[in-house]
DNA sequence: GGTCCCGCTGAGCGGATGCTGAGAAGCGGG
DNA sequence: CCCGCTTCTCAGCATCCGCTCAGCGGGACC
């Protein structure tokens, strides 16, 4: 089975190289877009992974070309944050699968082979803590059978707190990631958004599935909620 | 390197741990889905050979539920007929591996190697000392069953005491690592902390982890714990 | 057995930390 | 053009934490 890795970063491109490779993959590594598209077209990959972020053209531009041109390769798309409209749009655009950096290496293999075996496109799993569920494609949350409305700002502090549940989640690192790396303004934002989840998720519902870990900053897990 | 095997036949459970016992590996044998997930969330394993067909739970709830519950230890699972559909599911309920019955020993004594080589262990193993547990990525300590409310520093403390389980460790370097190289108080300061410690992990549960080394530091360790 | 020093502990203070309400600025829809 | 929603700032407040200090008890060594 052929695979074509297309991504910049040299490091994570030879370390999936690699790893894929010792999973009995044959691997094509592509630096940016251009030639990136052009192996694809070529054909012959049983699935490609594709960096969202590529110099030359984005991964959106080689994945929208490569299904005008009828090539129905599974693809799967690599992001660097979390940015729910990326997934989204990847996701409409035909990609079939998709990974935010960082990722275990084994779930990269998991959804690989998935992805073909299948050759059906895997909807990636939503996230589940407790009767708390998040669709990060279809951009919605549940608590049991109750829809719950959160803003963009809201729902991405809660896909990450869920996509590390059970881990105390730094809040300088919430502030990174949900925010901003270079964010400049009052830290304290994350203190006033925990606040807002709270009071969505858990008060209404008389649990507490938000813990504080003082002196580091958060941890949501299945406990009491 | 420690292999949790589950499996209800006998005498394939007794071979294969012999078989790896004789290449090394320490082998623990469950012998049904219940006893052996509960074995498997105590963690500590390098990985698990587990079988699909298992009386109490099958191999397919014992290994959802310990994802579900962020236990990522690499699984081999084992399959008696080679129903594609079965290893399907395995692999994405996110087994790393998978063989079909009748395997050479060779074969399954490879595939762990390589799992285990390939190493998942994306998530910092927890320290364990006795029936202590603490687990830096969650900032959680278990003593058994109870978990233990720790502040930041006391917190701090007792990793760096579990990181060194066994030693004795300077006070001057605890004042060093856990406050600051630099640390212009009292230095009595370690000895309040560790008073904090004992009151908080061991009085409780009548036992004596932390043991006083005197004119040196102090040592955890896990006899009375 | 005595003496001395190390380690233990309780009280208490000052500051750090986290939570919340009020409200301003930006933005988009009607 | 106005209104409502969202995002963010700010300041007050309650609580918790980290640390100091001083006195006491017990182990080590002679």
């Amino acid at each position: 089975m052929r695979v074509l890795v297309i991504e910049d970063e040299r490091n994570l491109a030879a370390a999936v190289a690699r790893g894929l490779h010792a999973e009995g993959f044959s691997v094509d590594v592509a630096g940016d877009g251009v030639t990136g598209l052009d192996r694809a077209l070529l054909g012959g990959y049983g699935a490609v992974v594709l960096d969202i972020m590529l110099p030359g053209r984005s991964g959106y531009d080689v994945l929208r070309e490569l299904r005008a041109r009828q090539v129905w390769t599974p693809v799967l798309m690599l992001t660097a944050k979390d940015g729910e409209y990326d997934i989204a749009d990847a996701l409409d655009l035909g990609a079939d699968d998709y990974l935010t950096k960082p990722f275990p290496f084994v779930v990269l293999v998991a959804r690989l082979r998935a992805l073909v075996r299948r050759g059906v496109p895997e909807r990636p799993a939503q996230l589940v803590v407790g009767d708390l569920v998040l669709d990060p494609a279809a951009h919605r949350v549940r608590r049991g059978d109750t829809e719950l409305s959160l803003t963009a700002r809201e729902f991405a502090l809660l896909e990450h707190l869920m996509r590390r549940a059970g881990d105390a989640v730094a809040k300088s690192e919430l502030l990174a990631e949900v925010w901003d790396e270079n964010f400049a303004g009052d830290p304290n934002i994350v203190e006033v958004y925990v606040g807002y989840l709270r009071r969505k998720i858990d008060a209404p519902f008389g649990c507490k599935s938000i813990e504080t870990v003082r002196g580091v900053g958060y941890r949501i897990e299945a406990t009491g909620g």
